[in-house]
RNA sequence: GGCCCCUUCGUCUAGCGGUUAGGACACUGGCCUCUCACGCCAGUAACACGAGUUCGAGUCUCGUAGGGGUCACCA
């Protein structure tokens, strides 16, 4: 049974890089038919836990990940800490420090002073007397000295320190009590039985202390895969500084949950030359031990590209759905099919379809400067105004795009006109500017009564602006 | 600074002792064309450096340089 989780600290929202772990957890746990498990690391209760578990669980269903099981908090499991902490207490591996925080940072000081590394010397470890009055102790524990702590990193490979160069007697719970990081962390993780522990690698050297913990409690120690860090595009650590952390943000600006998740599955994991995953493929195929070493940087033009891979693949029903979320309503009209097929072409992200849409559907409130001064000149008002009384008198058939595209041949040709010379017009006529999808869709899309009522206020607009 | 980790095109990466070092994004050119896109075709572009091991090294070893992480009564 693989078990794995995914242990945020209640920051507000689930950021980027924090989405990618959680999916590497959830993908390798999925693929083993195993659990993937979510725990809030709320221990500093200062910081609203409700609302972030919220946040997460909302960024988690929005792109499709499922967690098993109930959320473990941990500011509820207090008592819990508190009786591992009094068990390594009687069994003499954990101590009482009386010392303060002043002699500590006194200690500190000197010992940078001497160029040392600061660390606190242990003048507690075996203390038999009486403790001095009115000092709230810390609960330190016995680290091994000058032992060599070796793990199997299922990423890194075989990592092997020295207790004496990584740390000290380290405080497992402060003098009101609360237990501290490392402390927790190691207890929830074996309490939740958790066999496979991925996670950031900035979190590579915090593992000999979990070790020792888990040692000391006489705990399984679980595998550990440590993950290279995703940079921003100039390869530094990434910070909100680069924008979009929040994974919501990525909803809102257009961006299909499939597409992001691709993308995070590629940045420092791969297979072969495959580009495009599913979820399901990516279940099916994805590895730790195939996971980069070195970091990678968020690639901002990759992400796009996906996303309009998704959109080109999306079903008709699929992308009414989302673009309801950028108020725009296909489900009524007409030829939604041929709007959807002509745009999704066109636009990288969900927002940018949206409002081309509304530039095809509703009426152009005003025609593009650099347009109007460029094909709105010459014979444009007279080809207009041809073309006008053309279609009023059409009595075919006027509603596919190839239908549309008949007529104004038959009418070009009854004109001696070139396509070069009518288009723009009539692309200026729907849209306002002279960029737009094939003339033959957008006609058919807006419908013969609403071409020539636009036709009309083009020509309206030629006229006053020719005064 | 100590300790730990990392290093293939600009970016994401393939490679697991013998390759014209492959793919993708981006970029450039071409085709298509009613504009803009899509699509298709082509092109530019990388093994950080230095020693070894080996008949042979991007691949193994050791240095050097550079980058990153971490050293709390934060998580």
């Amino acid at each position: 049974m693989v078990i794995t989780r995914f242990a945020p600290s209640p920051t507000g929202y689930l950021h980027i890089g924090g989405l990618r772990t959680a999916l590497y957890s959830y993908l390798w746990a999925r693929k083993n038919g195993g659990k993937f498990l979510l725990r809030i690391e709320d221990t500093d209760l200062k910081r609203n836990s409700i609302e972030a578990a919220k946040a997460i669980e909302e960024a988690f269903e929005w792109v499709g990940l499922e967690h098993d099981g109930e959320i473990t908090y941990q500011s509820k499991r207090f008592d819990i800490y508190k009786s591992y902490i009094q068990k390594l207490l009687d069994e003499d591996k954990a101590y009482y420090c009386y010392m303060t925080k002043e002699e500590l940072d006194k200690l500190r000081e000197s010992q940078m002073k001497a160029k040392q590394r600061p660390r606190y010397d242990g003048r507690y470890r075996d203390f038999k007397g009486t403790p001095p009055e009115g000092v709230k102790p810390v609960v330190r524990i016995k680290a091994p000295t000058n032992e060599t702590i070796t793990f199997d990193d299922g990423i890194k490979g075989e990592i092997s320190v020295n207790t004496d160069d990584v740390m000290d007697d380290f405080i497992i719970a402060r003098s009101d009590g609360t237990p501290t990081y490392n402390f927790v962390v190691a207890i929830d993780d074996h309490d939740m039985s958790v066999t496979d522990i991925i996670r950031g690698d900035d979190h590579l050297s915090n593992t000999p202390k979990q070790i020792v913990i888990y040692k000391a409690l006489g705990f399984d120690i679980p595998r550990f895969y440590h993950i290279p860090m995703i940079l921003n595009p100039s390869g530094k650590k990434l910070s909100k500084r680069d924008g979009a952390m929040d994974v919501m943000e990525y909803k809102k600006e257009g961006y299909l949950p499939e597409a992001l998740l691709n993308f995070l599955v590629r940045l420092g994991w791969s297979h072969g030359d495959q580009e495009i995953f599913s979820l399901q493929e990516m279940i099916e195929l994805f590895d730790p031990k195939d996971i980069n070493k070195s970091a990678s940087a968020y690639n901002a033009e990759k992400l796009l590209w996906l996303n309009s891979y998704y959109i080109k693949e999306a079903s008709y029903e699929r992308v009414i759905k989302e673009l309801k979320y950028f108020d725009v309503d296909l489900s009524s009209i007409d030829k939604k099919e041929i709007l959807i097929d002509s745009l999704r072409e066109r636009a990288k992200t969900l927002k940018e379809m949206a409002q081309k849409t509304k530039n095809i559907l509703d009426r152009p409130k005003n025609y593009d400067e650099k347009a109007v001064k460029k094909f709105l000149k010459n014979d444009a008002k007279e080809i207009a105004e041809k073309f006008l009384i053309y279609l009023q008198e059409y009595k075919g058939k006027l509603r596919t795009p190839l239908e549309f595209e008949e007529a104004l041949k038959d009418f070009m040709e009854k004109n001696s006109l070139k396509l070069k010379n009518i288009a723009q017009i009539i692309r200026i006529s729907i849209v306002g500017t002279a960029v737009s999808p094939s003339i033959y869709d957008i006609m058919a899309v807006v419908g013969k009564d609403e071409l020539i009522t636009r036709i009309k206020n083009l020509i309206n607009f030629m006229e006053v602006n020719n005064e």
